[in-house]
DNA sequence: TGTGCTTATCGTCAGAGAGACGACTATGAT
DNA sequence: ATCATAGTCGTCTCTCTGACGATAAGCACA
């Protein structure tokens, strides 16, 4: 049993390994998916986990992060606006931090506290598995948070509960802010931001009172002048992300 | 430099000290206060600081959250329903996670990971000094964030950074969520829940529709039969907190 | 024993916004 | 040409909010 001990106490302080895992998510064909990367060693041999490393001595949170996602993915994300900011790449992701997971059994060889960031990103190709991992996919979050019937392997460690986590915090984050265009290519049309509200929520809604309400709100969507017949049907007009980054009123989700 | 090292590698790894901080909220007299402490010992002595401590090998981040704020003031919280919870005390105060601060240099003497919780309780006697604190105090956070002209005395570390979201978490979460409530003693009047709001807030509100929202809102406020005079003129019907947590459609907070 | 001050509580009305849904437009497929 | 598909514009109704009048029920003090 320790003794109260100063605090700050530079000469002793019980040591702890310090990670970060990443919840990953976008859309792809209606519906949200995760990535997860394949154990290839034990504990958790051959089970399915967040992807995520080891914060170096000399980075801060949200650069580790960064830096993780950049190996297992090759995507560049900006933070939001924020502390620990890191510098806007180029094909920029939404990242954000998400919640700090310290039971003293989550990993059973040490005491290893993990910090989680959630990383929104459009639709990317098939993941290239990359450090320590064998293989690398996306997994549909309905088949991994028990909201279809049958509820497929559960995931390494803790990180069935951040997963949760994160997709809950993913789900009521676009309700009141822009975040939602973080799912979208660059150009896109109001469609396909409806298909996304559609696929996080796992709800349908209304293509006219999705229109008015997204064109009405002032700074969210900027027309770019385009159109484009990708969806199919009649063209529909192109648009960016505009600057505004709270929803005023909200989108509100149907009956929760 | 580090070269890429295997995830969960248990034979090497670089070692934090991993702390925990409280961001302490109540309000007193018409406005928003934060709990401080004064240091009294370097770095930053003489700075106020908000409290906090190691975390200890065997105990979860919410537990030492919850250990350091009895330490300091003697209250008992429950956590939010939720991960890592404790078991809900006497003189309920609400606790939660913020949020995690991992600078290379936050602390000048060696690699520190602070985890920081938010906890909203009612008024409070003034706080007893605990631990290596030479003081204690409540602290309008008028005064420590800049909204003042003057602000005063900059916290140590990245305290202020910390104070900030916390405060800014707690503007946010009264709005779409019964949390306001954890400010009042456990029977409180409407007005007194609206003074909670103004203060929070630093806003008025007209007492009639705030009135008519709150009574009008399922779940958030049940009648407990008693009156009260406490606040002068006409006596007001005593609530308790319902069991509702989140507010459908959510309290608009004016202009934002 | 009023008179005034304070806070609580109820009501009314106009305007904004959401849900339901009809109607029309502009493409590609057959 | 016709149909299927998706996009876009309008309308109606209902709910909720903000503004604000009116009344109720205590206390302080003359």
């Amino acid at each position: 049993m320790i003794v109260a001990m100063s605090r700050y106490d530079p000469s002793a302080f019980p040591p702890f390994a310090v990670t970060v895992d990443l919840v990953v998510l976008t859309v792809r064909d209606h519906s949200l998916c995760a990535l997860l990367v394949r154990r290839g060693e034990p504990p958790y041999q051959g089970y399915w986990a967040l992807p995520g490393g080891f914060v170096r001595p000399d980075e801060g949170l949200a650069e580790a992060a960064s830096r993780e996602l950049a190996e297992e993915t090759g995507l560049r994300a900006h933070s939001a606006p924020g502390h620990e900011a890191v510098g806007p790449g180029a094909a920029g992701a939404h990242l954000e931090q998400l919640a700090t997971y310290g039971h003293p059994q989550r990993d059973p060889r040490m005491r290893v506290v993990s910090v989680a960031y959630l990383v929104l990103a459009p639709d990317l190709p098939t993941p290239r598995a990359g450090g320590d991992a064998s293989s690398a996919r996306w997994a549909p979050v309905s088949e991994l948070l028990g909201e279809s019937p049958a509820d497929g392997v559960p995931l390494a460690f803790d990180h069935g509960l951040i997963l949760a986590d994160g997709v809950e915090r993913a789900r009521s984050k676009i309700e009141y802010s822009s975040l939602a265009t973080a799912f979208c290519p660059p150009e896109f049309t109001v469609g396909e931001l409806r298909r996304v509200y559609e696929a996080v929520w796992g709800v349908a809604l209304d293509p006219r009172n999705f229109h008015r309400k997204v064109t009405g709100t002032p700074g969210f969507l900027l027309p770019s002048g385009g159109t484009t017949t990708r969806q199919g049907g009649r063209p529909a007009q192109l648009f960016t992300a505009g600057g505004a980054t709270v929803l005023n009123p909200p989108m509100l989700r149907p009956d929760s």
